[in-house]
DNA sequence: AATCGCAGCAACCGCTCCAGA
DNA sequence: CTCTGGAGCGGTTGCTGCGAT
C-alpha cells in the first residue's frame, strides 16, 4: 500500500514550531485531549499535519516532559536497558519518567555511545553466587549437539527497583570451566565457550527457547531467551534471558557459535 | 572578526503495527 | 479474511550554536 506522504498537501507547514503554534497546540490539547490526531490540526486551526502535532506534543510541549540534562543514573539506566533491548527506544523511555524515546535517541547518539566503551571496561563478567535463586545456582548446559559440557552460574549484579521487569539484570557466562571471565578474558571466549549445533541459529526463537529450555535450565524453571544481542567477539553471540522461577532474574548469556558464518536475527 | 567544523537536538520521513469496517 | 487508515516507532536530516583556527 502506497500512502502520501503526510505533509503532502499545499499549504501545511513544515519546520520549527514557533511559539504561536506552540501556544495554540497546547490550549486545544488541553481543552479537547488530542484524541484523533489527523483531524486535531483542522479543529484546532494549525496548519500542520497531525503528525507533526503528535510529534511535537509528545517530544516537546507534554507537561510532564523532564527537561534538563540526563543524571548520572538514567544514563547508566539507558546503557543497560539499550545493552538488553536494543534500539527500541520506546520501550526504554517507558522506563524513564519524563523522558522521550526521541530524546533517549538522541543522548544515546550524541554521548552515551561513546560512554559505552568505558562502561564495559569497567563491568565483571561473574558467575557465583550467593543469593541468586536456587533452582538456577547451577544450571546444566547440555548444548544441542556436539559440544562439551559446561555449566553456568549466575549473581546479581545490580539489584534496582523490585518492581521492574528488570528487577535484577545478571550476568553470566556459560564455559566448559565455570571459570569467572572478566572483560580483558573476553577474547578467549571464543575457543572457551562451548560450540553450539548450527541449527540452533537457524531456529526461531521459540525453538531455540525450548532447546536451551531443556538443556541449561534445571527442571522446574522455564526460561524465556529474549534478545539476541550485538555479537560480543567473532562467533561469540549473547543473549539475554530470565529463569521465570518467581525471582525475576534476568541474565546474559554467551554462546559461541562454531564457525558460522553469519548469524541470523531471531 | 570571519570562517569552518562539529555536536546537539528538534523535526521529518518512511515503515510497521493494529484495530475497526 | 482482507482492506484501510490512524498511531507509533526508529532512522535520518538539517538547522543552530559554539568553539577552534
Amino acid at each position: 500500500m502506497v500512502r502520501a506522504p503526510c505533509c503532502e498537501k499545499m499549504g501545511l507547514k513544515k519546520g520549527p514550531w514557533a511559539p504561536e503554534e506552540d501556544q495554540i497546540l497546547i490550549s486545544y490539547i488541553q481543552q479537547h485531549g488530542h484524541g484523533n490526531w489527523r483531524a486535531l490540526p483542522k479543529q484546532a486551526g494549525l496548519l500542520r499535519c497531525g503528525k507533526s502535532c503528535r510529534l511535537r506534543w509528545t517530544n516537546y510541549l507534554r507537561p510532564d516532559i523532564k527537561r534538563g540534562n540526563f543524571s548520572k543514573e538514567e544514563e547508566e539506566t539507558i546503557i543497560k536497558l539499550h545493552e538488553l533491548l536494543g534500539n527500541r527506544w520506546s520501550t526504554i523511555a517507558a522506563r524513564l519518567p519524563g523522558r522521550t524515546d526521541n530524546e533517549i535517541k538522541n543522548v544515546w547518539h550524541t554521548h552515551l555511545k561513546k560512554k559505552l566503551k568505558n562502561y564495559q571496561n569497567t563491568r565483571q563478567h561473574s558467575i557465583t553466587v550467593p543469593n541468586a535463586p536456587s533452582q538456577s545456582q547451577s544450571m546444566k548446559s547440555n548444548f544441542p549437539t556436539d559440544h562439551q559440557q559446561g555449566r553456568i552460574e549466575c549473581e546479581p549484579v545490580s539489584p534496582q527497583q523490585s518492581s521492574s521487569e528488570f528487577s535484577s539484570v545478571t550476568e553470566a557466562s556459560v564455559l566448559t570451566n565455570n571459570m569467572v571471565i572478566k572483560d580483558e578474558q573476553m577474547d578467549t571466549l571464543a575457543e572457551t565457550c562451548p560450540v553450539i549445533d548450527e541449527s540452533f541459529w537457524s531456529e526461531d526463537l521459540s525453538a531455540a527457547n525450548s532447546s536451551l529450555q531443556s538443556d541449561i535450565c534445571s527442571v522446574n524453571d522455564e526460561l524465556q531467551l529474549q534478545f539476541p544481542l550485538s555479537p560480543v567477539r567473532e562467533n561469540v553471540k549473547e543473549y539475554t534471558f530470565n529463569v521465570d522461577n518467581g525471582m525475576d532474574f534476568w541474565y546474559n548469556l554467551f554462546i559461541r557459535a562454531g564457525g558460522l558464518p553469519e548469524l541470523p536475527e531471531f
